[in-house]
DNA sequence: CGCGGTTGCAATGGATCCAATCAGACCCTA
DNA sequence: TAGGGTCTGATTGGATCCATTGCAACCGCG
């Protein structure tokens, strides 16, 4: 059995992803130990573990908060992602079996079938991750964790708000990136994913009032 | 004053980068506690901010360790960095005053008058983050220092090895980075850091055997 | 009526104590 | 003698209790 304190970083880390709790949002102690069943010495272990993967927002004295993004970080964010993901993808691609893209194909289609919000940001995960199973855990994919986890409340905001405007490009773009995959075309992969983060950037950040969930 | 957690964790951390404690050492809690005369509560959340700092490896229920990077880690740091500092300099660049290009040009002087290794780890640190100071703390510069912090250790022994051979290719590349900064062509200064950091990353892995301090 | 100081409470930070876990040595057996 | 199992010690993980900090409401003064 894994430590009390990871258990804890666990179930806050799934409220957090899943929207539960805002960006902003106070986060005590206490409530959380009371909550959980258990002290408040595993529940501040977890809040220094969320911390370190960009959840949690920690001021000495003060407490704990969900951690939200300036416009300007959320930015960056997608333009790191823009030039290291590929990097990712291209050391993945040699481990990459045929059972990795038909798990793509599949979750594709899923894709292309949901019109829920939660389902299609669940799926789309896992497509690229997927993509990424050949790669063993480096420090590269444990950043590009990091910034899938702290720009996700932004991506439910905006993909809430285009509903399902737009993704025929989301899926045409996967489609491209299915095929160059196939082909072992690393190269073509690797640039249809930097275009693929580079126009989801604009999309998203075209809508300036999708940091209205907090500051 | 800041807590003892966080006085712990700069303590530790500026022994780590130091070199003082080799990557793959073991650190005990209890013998950290006694040696900074506190309880093992703040030296476990210190332990926490190092892991996050990737400086510290920590296992539960077995413990912690200094960290320790493979070659193909440290390798991909160094081509994480090939792409996204110059991303960061690009956003220091219109904040960048004429006292931090001056204190730029002090630095690289003193740069290329030593020979003490310590000193030069220091000088190059300071001089790339000088021109960094124009930006403002993000998610970016986090992930830099970040990557600076875990690699701190192979730059080390990669300069004891190589003496001061090679030091005035380093020295030149500064110049042309100063001059281009000086001249706020932010092209060629982000095109010139990206070479910066790759040669140096082809040079630092031509030397197999600096792993040795940890596996 | 507005501002500064003070006081009280709530929440965090830290210390001590106890329980659970892991690593290694030792012994017993085949 | 080699292998496996058990037992013991050391070390980490967690709970309870106390100290400290920070925030806010309240009171007094100008």
């Amino acid at each position: 059995m894994s430590t009390t304190s990871q258990r804890i970083a666990d179930v806050l880390a799934g409220r957090i992803l899943r929207g539960e709790l805002a960006p902003g949002q106070r986060i005590t102690q206490d409530e959380l130990a009371a909550d959980l069943s258990a002290s408040r010495i595993p529940v501040r272990e977890a809040l220094r573990i969320l911390e370190q993967r960009g959840l949690v927002t920690l001021r000495a004295n003060a407490g704990a908060w969900v951690a939200s993004m300036s416009r300007r970080d959320l930015e960056l964010s997608y333009e790191i992602r823009e030039r290291i993901e590929p990097l990712l993808l291209l050391d993945s691609l040699p481990g990459l079996t045929d059972e990795h893209l038909d798990a793509m194909r599949t979750t594709q289609d899923e894709i292309a079938a949901t019109d829920d919000v939660e389902t299609f940001l669940d799926l789309d995960r896992r497509f690229h991750w997927t993509s990424y199973a050949g790669s063993s855990e480096t420090q590269l994919s444990a950043i590009i964790a990091r910034l899938w986890d702290t720009t996700q409340p932004y991506r439910r905001a905006f993909a809430r708000l285009a509903g399902s405007q737009g993704s025929w490009v989301i899926s045409a773009e996967h489609e491209l990136l299915l095929e160059a995959l196939r082909r072992r075309d690393g190269d073509v992969a690797a640039h249809v994913l930097s275009l693929h983060i580079r126009r989801t950037k604009v999309a998203l950040l075209e809508h300036g009032d999708l940091l209205s969930t907090g500051g």
